[in-house]
RNA sequence: GGAUGCUUAGCUCAGCGGGAGAGCAUCGCCCUUACAAGGCGGGGGUCACAGGUUCGAAACCUGUAGCAUCCACCA
């Protein structure tokens, strides 16, 4: 017997141990199933999961959980990811705690330490991934620095070398001084920043003229090797080819022109740093310039800065600056908002710098997801919009560099000869005596892009995982993520399977604080989900999950809505324990027979059957907002308020009657336990196994299924003149100020609108007597359409007729409604024809209603 | 500079071509034997604005405004 109150801890305790155990997560049990395949966004090893990790899972957890008990057979596979920059940093501020670096290390005594660390972590996110109830299969469970994946990482970065789509080159990066490693283009966050416009004068050699150059970044002008203007610039035509004078050191750089300069920008000449600026980069390969490199890895001035060696590229710009002006070229000062690369992870300003580093050549493979996405083959997102974000970016995609100077990650499987510099690109181990590998690991994203493949055994294509679950059915990530990950995997996948990883692509958006903002560690305003757990309960969270998420939109977390989730599951806990108490022990389950249901057994089934079919509809294309509360709607207002309070009638007369009404209430409560199971997969088992004739576990039992010989549009009719009637009743004594269980005598005729509805109609109105009469009631009756009912209530005439009055005007309103529709030629000869003839249907019976209505105010 | 999304009840949000919905909040009444973490009843909205398409628009199209996000090498 289920406790009065639910109590969400006592209900979740032990049941995912048992589940495991019993092997229910696990794919491939019934191979004769149709598969289906999902892989778990791995989350980084950093530390503990958050609300996002939350969201994220959930939704998987709902899909995994419905589609095996729509009949598939699923794989769900969970994993973590190395996360190299994020989790060497994290490892690095641990370290630095104890005043050590990594170099004091080494770099076989750090990746020990990152190691622990990743052990530590992933113990955390184990536990709390059973603590959500996620149904991942723990035998597949992969790692993207495990073995598996470092051959597959291996494989593809040697096959993609050989076929020329990964070289090695030298090019203007993003570099992090911070952590150190080059970035990339996505890893930068532009910000508006704040920022100075200095405006320097430049004096021509061998003539008395200057021009004015301006600049945000006079730090960099140590590895100037030109100005620019325009050719069309007619302000400098005459000092074009000459050679100015670098205002920071004195040399002499030449004077150009290029139709790259906005004459419109600034003063229209521009300084060139081919070492420290992209666009300049172009024009010193155009030009044959040097690269004159004058910053270096921490950001710091190098030899070429002369005496500004060893300052910080902040410092330094600060005294050229004040030194230039004493030297009297400096000009003005203008304050502007200006676009500034940040790195994702150190959040420290990114330097643009000439490094040599490994890059994906990327034209060819987007071009074949570009073409994919135009066949049958494509990735299908949800909502569509998205699939724009995705092509979009690969058009205009530039290469991807790919190697980072960290430790902690896949190594580079280059090595050069010791003795003769040759280079040799291999997945082989390779003699350390002779060669020496590469020092640099790879982007963590190189890894992850191969997860939906490589973690089912590829580049083995003959493994049975392979074979069977690849493509992987859908993918569900935020949209945050879509370059990041969606886009390499998709890229990856067609290169080297010549599939789409994915059929579907889940989008959700990101989970905010109750104010609408981001969650982050600076605000201070983040939840943790094992809070809320403890709080409310993981059924709770879940469900205020599945409730409030729209795909693709951002969702703010909001305490009482969890709040609100848990009353309802407390609610439904309720009705499944007065079901339970009323079906006792010997009840035996037996399925639905149509023939015997009586007016209102048949309506709730109708109801059941309707709310089954558009449930599925959403669950299908993953509305799961949506499924959950058209379910919600069923079980408050259908169920709960409705049926389950009239079978207390129906079971008070016992034998035939409260035979059937004992197996209406057993079906429509399992079927609502088993759509809801997969939101709330711990309070539905709990309910589950308190009712009679139950499985091991409600992960035993399929999805109701919809059946439309069990839709009966007449009962329905008929309970709704019922319901009708009890609201009219019960408003009635709300507003002439009488209790809503004051005693009432109420008439109906010509008849009841079915049979035993009297008794009903009492019992939901506290009425003390009920009486049918043949001819038609006078005064204050309330009309429904063929049925009249009369409160037999001294109640104050005037009240009374304002109420009249008030119904006879919307009468009215909505007569001359239906006249105006019919009377639209446009509408009767275009609309459905079953839309027209429901607003004939409505004219006729609100035109009856209208006639008694206006009888009834006459005889007051 | 491009692109996308949002603007609906006091608050947070669904709905996205056939008569305005939910949760919370609010007001009134009720300990009715599943649930007071409850029940019953009520109040509250020219669905941002302006045009257009349609028999019919909160929903589709085009603009406008505000907010948000993403992309982009403007020195």
């Amino acid at each position: 017997m289920l406790d009065k109150h639910y109590d969400p801890h006592k209900v979740e305790e032990g049941k995912y141990e048992k589940w495991k155990e019993e092997g229910y997560f696990q794919a491939g049990r019934d191979l004769s199933k149709q598969p289906f395949s999902m892989v778990i966004p791995p989350p980084n090893v950093t530390g503990k999961l958050h609300l996002g990790h939350a969201m994220d899972t959930t939704i998987e957890d709902i899909i995994a959980r419905y589609k095996r008990e729509v009949g598939y057979d699923v794989l769900w596979v969970p994993g973590m990811d190395h996360a190299g920059i994020a989790t060497q940093a994290k490892v690095e501020e641990k370290l630095s705690k104890q005043g050590l670096s990594r170099f004091d290390l080494g770099r076989e005594g750090f990746l020990n330490k990152a190691w622990e660390w990743k052990h530590e972590y992933a113990d955390t996110i184990h536990s709390q991934w059973a603590k959500m109830g996620l149904s991942v299969d723990y035998t597949r469970e992969r790692f993207t620095l495990d073995e598996g994946l470092s051959a597959a990482v291996r494989h593809v970065f040697v096959t993609l070398y050989k076929e020329g789509l990964i070289y090695q080159g030298e090019k203007i990066i993003n570099w992090d001084p911070e952590l150190r490693t080059a970035l990339s283009n996505i890893e930068v966050i532009h910000k508006d920043d704040e920022g100075e416009f200095y405006y320097f004068k430049y004096d021509v050699v061998g003539t008395d003229k200057s021009l004015i150059v301006a600049t945000t970044r006079p730090e960099t002008m140590f590895g100037d090797t030109a100005v620019f203007v325009n050719p069309k610039d007619k302000k400098y035509a005459d000092l074009v080819g000459k050679m100015v004078i670098n205002p920071a050191n004195g040399e002499e750089i030449p004077l150009m022109a290029d139709e790259y300069v906005d004459i419109s920008f600034g003063t229209g000449a521009m300084k060139c740093t081919p070492a420290h600026d992209p666009n300049d980069f172009l024009l010193g390969k155009k030009y044959g310039f040097k690269f004159i490199k004058c910053i270096d890895e921490t950001a710091h001035m190098n030899e070429i800065a002369g005496p500004y060696k060893g300052m910080d590229r902040y410092e330094c710009r600060k005294a050229l600056v004040d030194k230039i002006k004493e030297d009297g070229h400096l000009v003005k000062i203008e304050k502007i908002v200006h676009s500034v690369g940040h790195s994702e992870r150190s959040d420290s300003v990114v330097e643009p710098m000439l490094s040599k580093q490994w890059f994906v050549k990327m034209k060819p493979l987007a071009e074949k997801v570009l073409a994919t996405q135009k066949g049958s083959d494509k990735v299908n997102f949800v909502p569509r919009r998205f699939e724009k974000v995705l092509t979009r970016w690969m058009s205009t995609v530039e290469d991807w560099c790919i190697s980072r100077q960290l430790w902690w990650g896949h190594r580079i499987p280059a090595y050069t000869n010791i003795k003769t510099g040759e280079l040799v690109v291999t997945e082989e181990e390779m003699d350390p005596k002779e060669w020496k590998q590469d020092e640099d690991v790879l982007d963590t994203w190189f890894s992850s892009a191969l997860w939906p493949f490589a973690t089912l055994g590829w580049p083995d294509t003959e493994t049975a995982d392979f074979k069977r679950y690849f493509p992987t059915s859908v993918l569900v990530t935020g949209y945050d993520i879509i370059f990041f990950w969606v886009s390499r995997m998709v890229f990856q996948s067609l290169h080297f399977t010549d599939k789409s990883p994915f059929h579907e692509v889940v989008i959700h958006g990101l989970i905010r604080d109750a104010q609408g903002r981001k969650m982050s560690k600076s605000l201070g305003n983040g939840v943790d989900p094992i809070d809320v757990i403890e709080k409310y309960g993981v059924d709770a969270l879940r469900y205020f999950i599945t409730n409030n998420c729209t795909p693709g939109m951002d969702m703010r977390y909001i305490d009482e809505k969890v709040g609100a989730a848990e009353n309802y599951l407390n609610k439904i806990w309720n009705a499944c324990r007065y079901v339970e108490g009323v079906l006792g022990e010997d009840y035996t389950p037996r399925p639905i027979d149509k023939k015997t249901l009586g007016v209102l057994d048949a309506a709730i089934i109708d109801k059941l059957m309707h709310t089954i079919k558009s449930v599925r509809s959403e669950m299908d294309k993953y509305h799961f907002g949506q499924a959950s509360s058209i379910l919600y709607d069923f079980v408050y207002d259908d169920f709960c308020s409705s049926y389950l309070e009239m079978s207390k009638i129906a079971l008070s007369h016992e034998g035939a009657e409260a035979d059937v009404t004992k197996d209406v209430l057993y079906t429509v409560m399992k079927d609502i336990i088993l759509m809801i199971y997969p939101y709330t997969p711990f309070v539905t088992e709990e309910m589950y196994l308190s009712l009679p004739g139950h499985k091991k576990s409600i992960m035993e039992e399929p999805y109701p299924e919809y059946d439309r010989h069990l839709i009966n549009k007449k009962a329905v009719e008929k309970l709704s003149i019922l319901e009708g009637m009890i609201k009219d009743i019960r408003n009635y004594k709300s507003t002439n100020g009488m209790a809503p269980n004051a005693k009432v005598r109420l008439l109906v005729s010509p008849a009841e609108p079915f049979e035993g509805s009297g008794e009903y109609l009492k019992r939901f109105t506290f009425a003390s007597s009920y009486e049918i009469k043949g001819e038609s009631l006078g005064g204050s009756s309330f009309l429904y359409p063929g049925y009249e009912l009369m409160v037999e209530e001294d109640v104050d005439p005037a009240i009374l007729k304002e109420k009249l009055l008030k119904e006879k005007e919307t009468l009215e309103f909505e007569i001359s409604r239906s006249e105006k529709m019919l009377g639209n030629p446009g509408f009767v000869s275009k609309a459905p024809k079953e839309k027209v003839d429901l607003e004939k249907a409505k004219l006729e019976k609100n035109k009856g209603i209208l006639e008694s209505l206006k009888n009834k105010l006459a005889s007051l």
